[in-house]
DNA sequence: TCTGGGGTCCTAGGACCC
DNA sequence: TCTGGGGTCCTAGGACCC
């Protein structure tokens, strides 16, 4: 069955970076980092040096003593993302974004109107270039997995079509590392049994990887490793849980620490939750401590919640219990709380505070309708006047805070 | 001078039901 | 009383992705 390869995976190359370089031209062609702490893009000219995304600002300037730290115009960066997905949209309504500078398009039903897939994708990046002044890569395959590996191969500011026939040619020299679903730990055991490349990964056994990798893992694996890669192009994915996590340095374990970050976090997570009407039955918390160990502990309601302060609650309840777990633990580093199993609800009205066996906590208690009342009138008060217009002990937690809101909310999932 | 933050998926054991 | 099997949900942890 010879098919044609129509699936595009475009990616905007150093995308922060870029655009950086695209709104200050005294930056072009110099090596930049956005961020400050923490590195979260670098440019071409900083990855020469060795600098990555997620290093640290610190390490990123022994790395490189020149490099230049940039503020970060977050704003744009939603725009000109959502704008060079909208030239992905002008070709097909097939297109499934990944993320803000990310997404897959599949032009099969449209190569009547605009031509073959190379000369697509050829277009895609000459509009993005002249309208938008941003580099972006594309690749061109019969699979998702293979276009994804194909617009890695073509960056930086590249094409890379994979013609049937050439697909494992293409693939089988190219190292494991560059598969969907294997990071460090996944390439260090396969390099154990001296699988390197995609083609070595392909010869060996099934039973051989289905035993060093687990059943899912290793046939998803094998499967990838021929270019049988099943899934399709999914263009309305809604997000399964939401969470916010803040690092801590190193704080003591007490109260005074805990309770008003908690709040913080519940506020970002429950606002967002009942902004989309989607409450939650599972809420999860995440402690790590001193050395950076971690450990997360759950619980699933009957009801699905949304309120800030009954969320704050049940994680504050939750992280009692892993302290009490851990009783020599005496300093924090990070706290985060998740929201699962988010449900659809056709009312807010319906989010009241159920499902707990504390007596306060039943529906129509005085206290669980003063609390929504509160979450209505902070909602309310903040769309007139903004995000910062009233809060829960922000003011506290501005010095801890090493990422800014507005980049939280870039990698923020529709919910 | 030991990496931030928002997500997804898989695994494995236990509880519980049929 | 003992034995077997399958399915679903919950919890905790790990790996991975952007």
């Amino acid at each position: 069955m010879e098919t044609t390869a129509t699936i595009l995976h475009a990616d905007l190359d150093a995308f922060y970076a870029s655009v950086e370089q695209l709104l200050d031209p005294s930056l072009r062609g110099k090596p930049i980092a956005v961020g400050g702490g923490v590195v979260l893009a670098a440019s071409y000219e900083a990855r020469a040096f060795g600098v990555r995304g997620g290093m640290p600002g610190r390490k990123a300037r022994e790395l490189c003593p020149q490099l230049i730290f940039v503020g970060g115009n977050f704003s744009h960066y939603q725009r000109l993302g959502d704008a060079a997905i909208k030239v992905l949209d002008d070709f097909t309504p097939v297109v499934e974004r990944i993320s803000i500078d990310e997404a897959f398009a599949d032009v099969a039903g449209c190569t009547h109107l605009f031509g073959q897939p190379r000369d697509i994708a050829t277009a895609i990046r000459h509009r993005v270039r002249a309208e938008l002044g941003l580099p972006i890569s594309i690749g061109v395959a019969r699979t998702k997995h293979l276009a994804k590996i194909a617009s890695q191969v073509a960056k930086p500011d590249g094409l890379v079509v994979v013609d049937p026939g050439t697909e494992l040619d293409f693939l089988h020299d190219l190292p494991v590392s560059l598969m969907w679903g294997v990071g460090p730990a996944t390439k260090s055991r396969l390099a154990e049994i001296g699988i390197q490349t995609i083609g070595e990964l392909a010869r060996t056994h099934s039973g051989a990887l289905t035993r060093l990798l687990g059943p899912a893992a290793g046939e998803k694996l094998a499967a990838l490793a021929w270019n049988r890669d099943p899934r399709k192009l999914e263009t309305r994915r809604r997000a399964h849980s939401a969470g916010a996590q803040s690092a801590l340095g190193q704080k003591p374990a007490v109260a005074r620490v805990i309770v008003p970050t908690l709040l913080h976090l519940a506020d970002r997570v429950a606002s967002r939750l009942r902004a989309k009407a989607r409450p939650g039955r599972t809420v999860t918390v995440r402690v790590r401590f001193a050395d950076l160990s971690a450990v997360t502990r759950s619980i699933t309601l009957d009801q699905p919640i949304s309120a800030t302060t009954m969320l704050a609650e049940i994680a504050g309840d939750l992280v009692r219990g892993v302290l009490a777990d851990h009783p020599r633990e005496k300093t924090i580093s990070l706290l985060a709380i998740s929201v699962s199993h988010l449900e659809e609800s056709a009312e807010l009205q319906l989010d009241l505070p159920l499902g707990l066996a504390d007596e306060k906590r039943r529906p129509g208690s005085k206290k669980g309708l003063a609390r929504f009342g509160a979450d209505r009138a902070i909602d309310k008060i903040r769309e007139r006047f903004g995000k910062q217009a009233v809060g829960y002990g922000t003011v506290a937690l501005e010095a801890a805070r090493s990422v800014p809101d507005e980049f939280r909310e870039l990698a923020e999932k529709e919910l």
